[in-house]
RNA sequence: GGGCCGGUAGCUCAGUCAGGGAGAGCGACGGACUCUUAAUCCGUCGGUCGGGGGUUCAAAUCCCUCCCGGCCCGCCA
């Protein structure tokens, strides 16, 4: 057994180890070495956080990433369970400023009952009333709101409560070693931590009385499985979380490992085979990690992988900034399998989710969709990358759309993914990606946002097939699909409030000043509007009207675009007034209301 | 101080591991569609590949060095 430290920046190329097998997509190249471990199945894929504030888009990392590993290994053959940990034997250290409810919604701590929460500082999260109410804990609140995220994306994964781990006796072998050779324990932790010193006790017991989560271990009784503890003050940050100085006898069931022989710990237990994690981990958890690992729980470390964190429309993730995002936001802006191509990027490269423009996002998953079809305008995107990775993007979404016969049914209101399970249910699907969801159709992201204007279905449908953006001979699924990219087009419009957010003011005429040979001209429009004209006739007679009055064009379109949006801008005017009831347009030409 | 990521066209980025033609999208600009205003189509402009040095017949790519930006590195997790 090897007790070299491991550069957990797996995907870096090691000069030394002559590669021969460079793989396209990123991972192929973690798979390789846990391949290469000659792992026992189901191999083991963990990730993990603590419960603390809101579990937002970047914490996604440790579902996401790992589900394209588990992917590769399938593509092997071999069987794989993704599990994550929710560490929530983790104490309540501070009030979160921010928390979100099971529906996705982001709310202050003010908004619910805080003082419940205060009231349980140091308790394991388990133990914390769920300040929404709607589950047994803050604890479970928090795994089930994991849980709906992973389904979301279709990402079939086992959620572990770590406190459900230590009350089933899963940690009680691990510990009792532990407890048993407490200055091995020590020795090796040592030149990782500084408060490791000759009273440390790598257990934190519960206390029987105030039920927090104490450090102050007396004795040590392997044998009984039992410590004795003093209940004592514990640091918090910059504050202190009294203790009620009750002395007792804790079983190794009631408390936990700290997190250092935590994290290792897990890996026993759950046989990990690979975790990714962020680069906080990389030189702080990992080094020891993997020397307890080795050499105090005699045990191989999983293949680790180190993700770049990435920043929120510019910015480091902050839930107490306010500046989150959660799946379920993003899936009201973008289709999962635009979130996934995401994550399917290279792990190693920082890089920023940015709303503003996901419309660059959108318009990269439909090239990289078109590259793996073969289809032209797929421009920059790797074709080597989109054949590898496009199936393992695409499948949870198939696999919600088609039945087992092989229809399509496009019901609800998405988001449409679903986690596949089994060999069979992925080879049959992966039949449908590649003869069947072919027949697809995508709307380019700006013009579904501004498609989102017209109300009715019929008319998105129609305007979508005169622009060519819809084959004539498209099945209806494949219509259906692409048009519900005009609700999420429109949220996003609305959320960033740009240029596509046009919102007809049919309540209320805006505020309009216009010079008086544009009020002429505008009285003409609607004369010729009123006498029953279609889209394109309207349009054309806009440039006659302005000509007419000897009105600069783009004068005339600007006030009509403020008439109807208050805007300068917005989408070509004659069609849309087209659309329109020709009641309302007259009226409001004559500025009549 | 140490580590990692990034610095390629106005913006976002691919290309860097296997050295050889500097690319894509968006934007801008021009044109087509009886009609400059979403869309579509055609075209154009646009880059000392952060700076410097080195290796090489050849460097965005390999090596060294420096600069700029971001993040991580007590405890906790």
């Amino acid at each position: 057994m090897s007790a070299d430290a491991t550069d957990p920046y797996t995907l870096h190329e090691d000069p030394e180890d002559g590669d021969e097998d460079h793989h396209v997509f990123w991972a192929d190249e973690v798979a390789d070495q846990i391949e290469a471990r000659n792992p026992d199945e189901p191999v083991v894929i963990k990730g993990g956080i603590s419960p603390s504030g809101v579990p937002h888009l970047g914490n996604m990392n440790e579902i996401m990433r790992g589900y394209f590993v588990a992917e590769a290994l399938r593509d092997r053959g071999y069987e794989v369970r993704q599990v994550f940990t929710t560490d929530d034997r983790d104490p309540l250290r501070k009030l979160p400023r921010k928390l979100a409810d099971l529906d996705g919604n982001i709310v202050d701590l003010g908004d619910v009952d805080a003082g419940a929460l205060g009231r349980n500082l140091g308790k394991p999260y388990t133990d914390v009333p769920d300040p929404f109410g709607c589950c047994d804990s803050y604890g479970e609140h928090f795994s089930n709101f994991v849980r709906r995220a992973a389904d979301q994306l279709g990402v079939p994964i086992d959620v572990v409560s770590n406190t459900e781990l230590y009350e089933d006796g899963e940690f009680e072998d691990v510990t009792r070693r532990l407890l048993s050779d407490v200055e091995h324990a020590r020795e090796v932790l040592a030149p990782y931590q500084d408060k490791v010193d000759e009273e440390y006790v790598p257990f934190n017991p519960i206390c029987e009385d105030c039920g927090k989560i104490t450090e102050t271990v007396l004795s040590v009784d392997p044998e009984a499985g039992t410590v004795e503890y003093a209940c004592t003050d514990i640091e918090a940050g910059d504050r202190t979380i009294e203790g009620c100085g009750h002395q007792g006898t804790a079983t190794f069931r009631e408390g936990k490992l700290p997190w250092r022989f935590e994290w290792p710990a897990q890996w026993e237990i759950l046989g990990v085979d690979h975790e990714p994690f962020g680069k906080d981990h990389a030189e702080g958890s990992w080094p020891s990690g993997e020397d307890v690992a080795w050499n105090v729980l005699g045990i191989e470390p999983p293949v680790p992988m180190v993700y770049e964190w990435f920043t929120l429309n510019g910015d480091p993730f902050s839930s107490s900034a306010g500046n989150v995002i959660l799946v379920g936001e993003v899936l009201e802006l973008i289709e999962p399998e635009v979130l996934r191509y995401f994550f399917a990027k290279d792990p190693s490269r920082a890089r920023d989710f940015d709303v503003a423009e996901l419309d660059h996002l959108t318009g990269a998953f439909d090239r990289f969709e078109r590259a793996y079809y073969g289809e032209p305008d797929a421009d920059d995107q790797d074709p080597e990358f989109a054949e590898r990775a496009y199936p393992d993007v695409i499948r949870p979404t198939v696999a919600a759309l088609v039945d087992e016969e092989g229809v399509f049914h496009v019901e609800g209101d998405g988001p449409w993914s679903r986690a596949v399970v089994g060999t069979e249910e992925r080879e049959r699907l992966d039949g449908v990606v590649e003869a069947g969801f072919d027949r697809r159709e995508r709307l380019p992201y700006t013009f579904a946002a501004v498609l989102g204007m017209a109300d009715d279905p019929a008319i998105r449908e129609q305007v979508a097939r005169d622009e060519g953006h819809v084959a004539e001979d498209a099945p209806d699924w494949a219509v259906d699909y692409a048009l519900a990219r005009v609700g999420l087009a429109e949220h996003w419009a609305d959320r960033v409030d740009n240029e596509f957010n046009y919102e007809l003011k049919r309540a209320e005429m805006p505020d309009v000043a216009f010079d008086p040979r544009v009020e002429t001209a505008l009285d003409d429009l609607a004369d010729f509007v009123a006498e029953g004209h279609d889209g394109e006739a309207i349009q054309g007679e806009i440039y006659q009207t302005a000509r007419r009055h000897d009105l600069d064009v783009g004068d005339f379109f600007a006030a009509g675009y403020r008439l109807f949006f208050d805007q300068e801008q917005g989408p070509k005017l004659g069609p849309f007034l087209g659309k329109l009831d020709r009641e309302f347009v007259v009226r409001r030409l004559r500025r009549e209301e």
